[in-house]
DNA sequence: TTGTACGCGTTATCAT
DNA sequence: ATGATAACGCGTACAA
């Protein structure tokens, strides 16, 4: 064992000084002479002292840390945008503690209280469902609206999230314009607001260019994973053999959806045309090339932190719904 | 505003009590009458109290939290390795936070330098590279090797790696053994113990099969993408047209290699042979599949937890380096 | 069974 | 410019 945690009082000691100075040093508050201040950071080095963020933290009741909540850490969008969020918050001096749910929502309660409980300043919630408790610090939820699973929340809460309605209806504009006349969706959990106005766009644009719409042709999976995309798009044609196309609700479900119809030597685009949304590397990638709806994943991010730093500062409240548009990005699917 | 932090103390008061029993109860400490204990709860429950865990891990010099440190979060490997770990973690109690250094080495020192000054009781290094101070705390390497990058390190450190020279020699024996002549590599950073190994396996297959191998034919990229991939994949076939075979060090890198060649009409496997590194998903999806290494990736995160667990509880301090077999998946692209 | 009082490592207030 | 000390919220040894 090395030595025990050494404290600003042992620096105090060593330093010939009393422990309000060597506060004053790091934090570089009050006077003090240059003569004291190289002294004291001398011991400092010596000793490699680094200060108890914890007995700070309930000293100053407030930490520098930020917790993060995102649903399932393995999906390249949520992954992506806490990057991004981590990255910008770093920049302005927060550390960033990521809470991985893997969408249980008992967790995330856990992971909430655990954060609370850790003081952290402020919470940014990615894909905010399921949760019960108001928060009483600042949060900015991003992507999915909270309001169905949190009763508590009225309209003071703030949200960062893509225009979803309109990008189900490019998806179904997309599949109509390109003839499709049987189309079915693939969705992931009916509940989130994200989902549910996806899927009203795309029910909007369908009826607008008189196609055929099932409402039994859309299918719900239980997790977002290449191969429940492979098993749902199963379902749709053994169900409805005939269908020409099919718009994913995350891009992941669609390349499963993909590998599921070459598989089956069923042409694309030819005989079933494919939409995905997020717009994430590997749809790029994916031969042929999927049409999905671009996420503006960076602008989310950095609007969240942008928010959330006026929220705690300045105290400002707007309690804004930020909504950002998406576009549709053309490529081998349709 | 809702009311202020509430504590033990006020706990107290409305419990007609003193903050000892408060606490006892909380912890389930001591004896106390099942009375008090009801009366307790309820005055908890009615103000919502939940502990101060800065206050209690400051008094009892220990938390319940552990650090994950990961280098790229948006690399599926690494995300599942880490969720993985998450989970088995949070089955014996312990909640995680998770730091991601986007492979930034200066940002490591910051995120370890956080997790200490937080108090967590164990660190969890996935891809523990770039670390200068040996760390004072149960600590488990997972992937790759500490030793390069911190020379205070002898061997008083737990290792969890996969068997990385006899994955490089599997790829390099599955090329020459399909026919491969004039073999190329593309790792990332070539001082990672992970990448040197791959390397080493790899020329050693080559060399058994007589097989022609060009120092110069290594390609080192800046950063683990698919576009970086496919730059990659370019600079191999402009300098030595006649490749025909390229084992990437990682899934992500071959499959923006495969792209590549697919868009210049170079077929796969005919033309040139590709190996993979990780088997991530996306691998399978592919098309044609991508030929690759498989990482034990939740052994992998199960025995770092099982490690951690008893170096913190039991003490116990083996300092083992576990290196976990890998095996070849053949798929298309040999 | 229950209460009092101290200490964990900091920062902030008030003296000096 | 510097030092003594209270307070943050909690757990526990000791006393009752």
């Amino acid at each position: 064992m090395e030595k025990q945690t050494v404290s600003v009082k042992d620096i105090a000691r060593e330093a010939g000084t009393s422990v309000a100075t060597v506060s004053r040093v790091i934090n570089q508050n009050g006077r003090f002479s240059k003569e004291t201040e190289k002294r004291v950071w001398a011991v400092i080095k010596k000793y490699n002292y680094e200060t108890n963020q914890l007995a700070r933290s309930l000293r100053v009741k407030r930490s520098t840390n930020i917790g993060i909540l995102v649903p399932d850490i393995t999906n390249e969008f949520f992954s992506g945008i806490t990057w991004t969020v981590q990255r910008e918050l770093m920049k302005h001096g927060y550390m960033t503690v990521i809470c991985n749910s893997g969408e249980d929502r008992d967790l995330v309660q856990k992971q909430v209280r655990m954060l609370l409980g850790q003081k952290v300043s402020g919470i940014i919630y990615i894909g905010g469902a399921a949760i019960t408790d108001k928060l009483n610090i600042p949060t900015i939820y991003v992507d999915r609206d909270p309001r169905n699973t949190t009763p508590d929340l009225e309209n003071d809460f703030e949200l960062i999230e893509c225009d979803n309605i309109q990008g189900g209806y490019l998806a179904g504009k997309e599949l109509t314009e390109k003839g499709c006349r049987r189309a079915a969706y693939v969705c992931f959990n009916e509940a989130l607001s994200t989902i549910r106005k996806r899927r009203q766009g795309f029910e909007k644009a369908l009826e607008e260019a008189g196609a055929e719409f099932l409402p039994e042709n859309g299918v719900s999976v239980e997790s977002v994973t290449l191969r429940e995309g492979w098993l749902a798009t199963e379902k749709i044609l053994r169900r409805h053999p005939d269908t020409d196309g099919i718009f994913y609700m995350s891009d992941v479900l669609a390349i499963g959806g993909l590998k599921y119809l070459r598989q089956r030597g069923i042409s694309i685009p030819e005989k079933v045309k494919l939409v995905g949304f997020d717009d994430i590397s590997l749809s790029e990638i994916i031969e042929p090339g999927l049409t999905t709806i671009h996420q503006p994943l960076e602008e989310m991010g950095n609007l969240a932190v942008e928010r959330l730093l006026s929220f705690m500062n300045d105290g400002e409240i707007a309690f804004q719904h930020e909504r950002l548009p998406v576009y549709l990005v053309r490529r081998g699917t349709t």
